[in-house]
DNA sequence: TATTGTTATACTCTATAACTATA
DNA sequence: TATAGTTATAGAGTATAACAATA
């Protein structure tokens, strides 16, 4: 072409993968913004706790990637909401402990089933066999792209 | 589990998939934002126009998969900096036609390789098969996350 | 001195829709 | 009536940093 230089932006994986990802987000989203009107940070916040049911803020910080900042806010709208509430660390006292209210517990009981479908659908095109390399080639270029934003 | 209720947020497809691509895009966002002070949706509408040089801005909002509102202020904004012209479209008079300017052209000769070059890196883990399987997987899941989207 | 969590601020992005000019 | 593009506006999300309490 006139210009010389080469550039398909639909091959482009990271353009690739930010569509996808986009749009999976969004069919997910549907289910915890429209219907239960959760952020997507309170999402995150509220499903790092399902495991266990209590969890100190700097841990949900690095379960769901989120900054302390994100999750300060999250977790004070979640917890006018009802969803949850914090409570002091007697280990760290700077620290506080989030804890899902029954109120949370009965939001996920309702609402995970109809996330997980989801998932279950989206996953229901792959093999087994998929699944796994799928995870692995996510793993490897997370690694590499994390290696490159350290380079500047 | 108390609850009685599960979910690993790490192992649950949309969040790893937001993740990935998040880092990735910042990855590449380093070089364009950072660098040649873009945003993502410039960048964008830049790369489409790399093959031809000129494309009406309907068609710029399909290959980008940003709305005509986004197109329109990312062209307002690169037509300031001088890197694009919009030209009316002696066909469809409502229509207006996005042009490369040289100097456009010469931004995208200096933008391109670096940009290409992260990809190569974020690729260089991953065989040529492995490409190619990444690249239906990421279609399958895409089509999939569509169709939840559009049964709501 | 460093860390946890909160708050403030400014900035960017997004969603919706009204508006114009054409078709 | 419908479409291409622009503009307006309000709401969300993001980035940075200052701050209080504690380690």
């Amino acid at each position: 072409m006139a210009s010389g230089i080469r550039m398909n932006l639909q091959e482009f994986l990271p353009y690739r993968l930010a569509v996808v990802a986009e749009s999976v987000s969004r069919s997910v989203a549907q289910v915890y913004a429209t219907r239960f009107s959760l952020t997507r940070d309170e999402w995150r916040v509220l499903a790092a706790l399902v495991e266990s049911g209590r969890m100190p803020m700097k841990a949900a910080a690095l379960t769901t990637t989120l900054d302390k900042m994100q999750v300060s806010r999250a977790v004070s709208r979640l917890e006018s909401a009802g969803l949850v509430v914090r409570e002091e660390d007697p280990g760290d006292r700077r620290g506080r402990i989030l804890m899902l209210t029954s109120a949370g517990r009965g939001l996920l009981r309702r609402l995970l089933p109809m996330v997980e479908a989801r998932e279950a659908f989206l996953l229901e095109t792959l093999s087994e066999d998929e699944r796994r390399l799928l995870d692995g080639l996510l793993e490897r270029l997370l690694e590499r792209s994390q290696q490159l934003q350290r380079q500047g």
